[in-house]
DNA sequence: TTCGATTTGTAGCCTCGGCTACAATTAGGC
DNA sequence: GCCTAATTGTAGCCGAGGCTACAAATCGAA
C-alpha cells in the first residue's frame, strides 16, 4: 500500500524516503544508549578519584547499584575501549580519553539538571530523571540549554 | 508497564547510606530503559494502524531501522507482556493495555518535543533527542513541563 | 491456477549487562 | 608473621535486542 507523499521541513540528505528519517532517529537513540553505560562509569570513576583519592571496583559497584562482578566486567569494557586502565587487584584509572568523556558527561549532567530545575522540575526529580536523559541530549540541544540558562 | 512506585524492590532514600540514593537513580534509569523499546513499538504500531489501517512487521521494521527478524522478535515480547496480539501471517494489534501505553508514550513524546522547542532547541534536534529522552521523563517532570508550557 | 516475488516466521549466532558461585589476592587484627 | 576478612577477579548462566540465513505462507500477475 503506497502511502501518501510526505514533505520534509529539514534539508540534510537530499530526498530520502520519509520513514528513513524516523529510522535514523531510533538508531541515534540506540547508539546513545550504547555509550550511556561508559559515560556513567567514566563520570563515577572520575568523581571517586576526586573525592576518595581512588576508584575501587566495590565502591563503583555500590554506587551504581550493581554487583561487583558486573562492575568489573564493565570496567573491562572501558579498558577495551581505551577509556580506563587498571592492574590486577589495584584501583581503576581513566585514560585521557576517559577523563575527557567524564568531563563532558559531568558538564552535560549539570546542564540537564539545571535546565530541568529552571523550567520548574523539583530538584530531586530533576536529579533522578537527568540520569537517564543526559545521554540523549545532543550538542545542539545542549547549546540551546546553555543559552536558555544565560550561559551562552 | 507503568512505572508505578507502589511496589518497591528498592528502599526509599532517607534511611539509607548516601550512596544508595545514587544507586537508586541508576536503577531507575535502567528499568526505564527496559520499557523504552516496548513503548516505541506500541507507539509505532498505534501510529501505523491509525495512518495505514494496519501494522505489518516489515513496516515496523523499516520505521525503526531494524531487520524484520528483530522486529518480529520484539513483537513476540510485546505479546508475552500482554501489550499486543497477532495471528500467524496477519498484522499486529494492540491490546487495551498496549493502547494505553501507546497513548501515554505519544503524549509524553509530544510534551518533550514541545518543551525542548520552547526553551530554544531547533525543531529537528528536538525531534531526534526526544526519541531517547522521552523514556526517562517521570510523571512529576512531565507535569512540570505541562505547567511550564501553560497546559496545566 | 500456477508460479515467482514479497512478506512473515524460525533458527541460530553475537554482544551487552545483569546475576551467583567460587577462586585468588590483598589487607588488617592479633 | 599468620590467619581471617574483605576485596578483586573468573566462570558460567540468563534475557534482551541486534544480525543473517533459510523456510513457510501469502499475494498478485500471467
Amino acid at each position: 500500500m503506497p502511502k501518501s507523499k510526505s514533505y520534509k521541513l529539514v534539508a540534510e540528505p537530499a530526498d530520502l524516503p520519509p520513514e528513513a528519517d524516523q529510522a535514523h532517529r531510533f538508531e541515534k537513540a540506540r547508539t546513545a544508549q550504547a555509550t550511556a553505560l561508559l559515560e556513567d562509569y567514566a563520570e563515577l570513576i572520575s568523581d571517586l578519584i576526586g573525592t576518595e583519592g581512588e576508584a575501587r571496583p566495590t565502591d563503583i559497584a555500590r554506587r551504581l547499584g550493581v554487583s561487583h562482578a558486573t562492575a568489573i566486567k564493565s570496567i573491562a569494557r572501558l579498558k577495551r575501549e581505551g577509556l580506563a586502565t587498571s592492574k590486577l587487584y589495584r584501583g581503576v584509572f581513566l585514560t585521557p580519553a576517559g577523563e575527557m568523556l567524564a568531563r563532558r558527561a559531568r558538564a552535560r549532567h549539570r546542564l540537564v539538571v539545571d535546565l530541568l530545575v529552571a523550567v520548574g522540575v523539583p530538584q530531586e526529580a530533576a536529579e533522578v530523571d537527568a540520569e537517564g536523559i543526559e545521554h540523549h541530549v545532543s550538542d545542539e540541544t545542549l547549546r540551546a540549554f546553555a543559552t536558555y540558562l544565560g550561559r551562552a
